[in-house]
Parts: C-alpha cells; structure tokens; sequence
DNA sequence: CCTACCGATCGGTAGG
DNA sequence: CCTACCGATCGGTAGG
C-alpha cells in the first residue's frame, strides 16, 4: 500500500499509464493491417525498443492485449467521428456530419489498415470468444447510434415518415465499409462513390435537401 | 519422361489430383474463417489425416497454397454465383438473379466463414505482394462483371439511361458485403435487409419494374 | 507420400 | 521493467 503511495508520488505510475497508450496506439496501428492474431507481442515489443515481457507485464495475456487494444480503438473512433458529428445540430444536418466524419475518418487514414472495426470485424466474425464479443459491441453500438441519428430526423420532421430507420442504417453503414476496397486496389474514388451514394439515400428521403450539400462532390 | 506416363497409367497423376482438389476444399474453408495467413500446413494436414509434407509437395511453399487456394475460391465463386445467373435472360432479370445468387452463395453458405472473398479481401487490403493481387484481381472481376450486367440492361432499355453503371454496382456490392454481419452478430435478418436494399435501388431505375420480384421476402 | 529434423517465432513464466 | 528460459508450432528441408 505504502508502495502504490511512493510510486504515484515519484511518477512511476503516471510512466506507467503513457507506456501503456503508448503501446495501445501501436497495437491499433498494427492490428489495423495485420489483425488482431496477426498482433504478436514480440513484434509490439520490436517496435517499441522494449521487450517481450515488458509489454506482457501491462496485460497479463494476449487476449488482454487485444481487449484493451479493441477498447482504445474505440476510443479513437469516438473522438474521430461521434465527437465532431456532435457540432452540428441535431437532425439530418448531425447525420450527415456522422457519414462524412466516417468517410474522413476512414480516408485520413486514422489507422494505416483502414477503418479498425471494419477490419477486425471480418477477422473475428467466424471465431467465439470474448474478443469477438467486445468487437460484435462496439459495432453494434455504431449501428445503434447511426439508427438513432435517424430517429430523431425523422422526429424533427426532416426525414419522411417511411424512412426505415434500422434499414436505412444497414444501407449507410454498407456504403461506409465498402470503402475498404479504397486500400485493396489503391484508389481512392471509392470515397466519392460512397459519399455520392450516401448523399443520393439521403436526399431521397429529407423533407428539405437544402439541409443537404448541394453537389456530390 | 517415361515415369510420368507410367504415373498416368496407374492412376497416380488421378490420385493426385483428387487429392490436391481435396486439400484446397479444405484449405478454402479453413481460409473463410481463419484467414490465408491463419491457415497453416501443420493443421490442414491434421485435418486431412495427412503429414505436413505430403501437403506441402503438392504447392512447394506457403504462398504457392494460398495462391492455388484464391484460384479454387473463384472456380466455387463462378460456379455458385455466375453461371446460376446465365440462366436468366440477360438484362434486369439477370442482374438481379446474380444478386439473388450472390445472396443465396453467402448465407448457405457455401464457406464456413462467409464469403470467400469478403474475408480475405480485408484481410489482405493493406498487404503488397502476389496473394494480395490475386485477390484483388478476383474482386474487380466480379465488380466489373455486375457493372457489364448494368450496362447490358441499359442497353436493352431495361434501366433508365441516367444508372450510372460503376455507381450502381459500387452500391450492389456494397450491400453484398454488408451481410458478413450475419455471421458476426448470428442474425440473419440482415441477408433479407440486403436484399430490400437491392431491390428498391433497382426498381428506382427500372423501365419496367415487372421485371423483378413483385414483394421484399 | 513418409519420418525426422532445422531455425525462427509464438504466448507465457521464473526470478530478479 | 529486464534476461533467460519453457513447450508448442510455424514454414521449410533432407533423405528415403
């Protein structure tokens, strides 16, 4: 107990918990292209210019390491997109900003390997596991948020009353992901594609484009 | 010269290849799931009651196997979506059967991890070298086959002039891919999502709309 | 096709 | 946080 006292009042602790971020970050960065199997701890550690078990230490166990790594990246993906998409007032204008911060988000890119979730996603829908649940929730969270987005346009009356909002979301989310291929076949006109594709669901269904960015750009 | 010929009659080459045929059934299941770099020698043999180098003379390294594998893929692929599809008279009624197959491909599904080509797409998008391009070049077949179907229903006056041709299949394939959900979160309600999502696209630029099924399923 | 092996790397542990 | 190690598994090879 006197230990812990000590090792907050000289900084250890506070060393400790950048280390660890430190670590998360790189972690995201790799998982991002390699997968989270991919993710080896040796590799983290090589990276890092520490060792294997100096990076063990912080976690206990790989599926640790790939549970906080999936937590920081959600993280990154809050303060990237759900964050920013908060400045514009809520409605259709607020669900447009959360298309176009994802389509940002994706393009930058935050991640080297393209949108996180979008790739370990894939990785892990065939395997058990907590791992996968922990990326199944974050997900799904994603797909929530962007329904209620919805929602509450339609409650303010800028979308129609049929618009569907757990089908309309299905779509969206699908044009997002889709621009994964941006990175297979190194062309980025699939960003476009996507935003054009979002933009023509959109206008289709508001009761005032103008709310709406006049030209698919 | 005269060993090869002696191998063909006694059946040796046959045995051969039915047990080449069985491995990359194998390894392409294994791959869906695990992804091409997860799958191993080791285990594949173990599977196959084999020994790792009585699987390993057949392809001479890893990458030559998942090379052989992302060939075997696309021969299921074409037989399981593309041909399916000729059988309707080319035009609308063929985009959407090719649609409908694609549909029916995934959530058989005809590889224990989804689509084939949707796992191992992501997997590698953000890898250089020969798998990678091999994968790449599949997917852009298959993009560029829906978009040949587009401009043939164009032509024949079955889709308004204004469907632009690599959009449309862009956003077809995106609602494809959208459904490895289905696995992720064990819900099947998204393969019906996809398919609304395609026929209303469809229908919206349909010179006759009689064309394609009367009801979402 | 097999057994038997190679060096490298994996996740994880012991002891400090 | 470190070095030094463990057994298991990886892709690949030798020799038959």
């Amino acid at each position: 107990m006197l230990k812990v006292t000590t090792a907050k009042a000289d900084g250890r602790v506070v060393r400790g918990d950048q280390t660890r971020r430190a670590i998360l970050e790189r972690a995201a960065a790799i998982a991002s292209v390699e997968g989270l199997e991919g993710l080896s701890i040796g590799r983290l550690a090589g990276e890092l210019d520490s060792s294997k078990s100096g990076v063990f230490a912080h976690f206990g166990s790989k599926e640790e390491l790939q549970l906080a790594t999936v937590r920081w990246a959600r993280e990154v993906f809050v303060a990237e997109v759900i964050t920013p998409a908060l400045r514009a007032p809520a409605g259709l204008r607020r669900l447009w900003r959360l298309c176009e911060a994802w389509l940002e988000y994706a393009s930058r890119p935050v991640f080297p390997g393209g949108c996180f979730f979008a790739s370990v996603a894939v990785e892990f829908d065939a395997r058990p596991g907590r791992v996968s649940d922990a990326i199944a929730e974050a997900h799904r969270a994603w797909q929530r948020y962007l329904e209620e987005a919805v929602v509450r346009a339609r409650e303010l009356g800028e979308l129609t009353a049929d618009a569907d909002p757990r089908q309309l979301a299905f779509e969206l989310d699908a044009f997002t992901r889709a621009t994964q291929d941006a990175l297979l076949f190194e062309e980025r006109s699939v960003y476009t594609r996507a935003r054009r594709a979002m933009l023509h669901r959109l206008r289709a269904l508001a009761t005032d484009p103008g709310l709406l960015p006049k030209s698919p750009r």
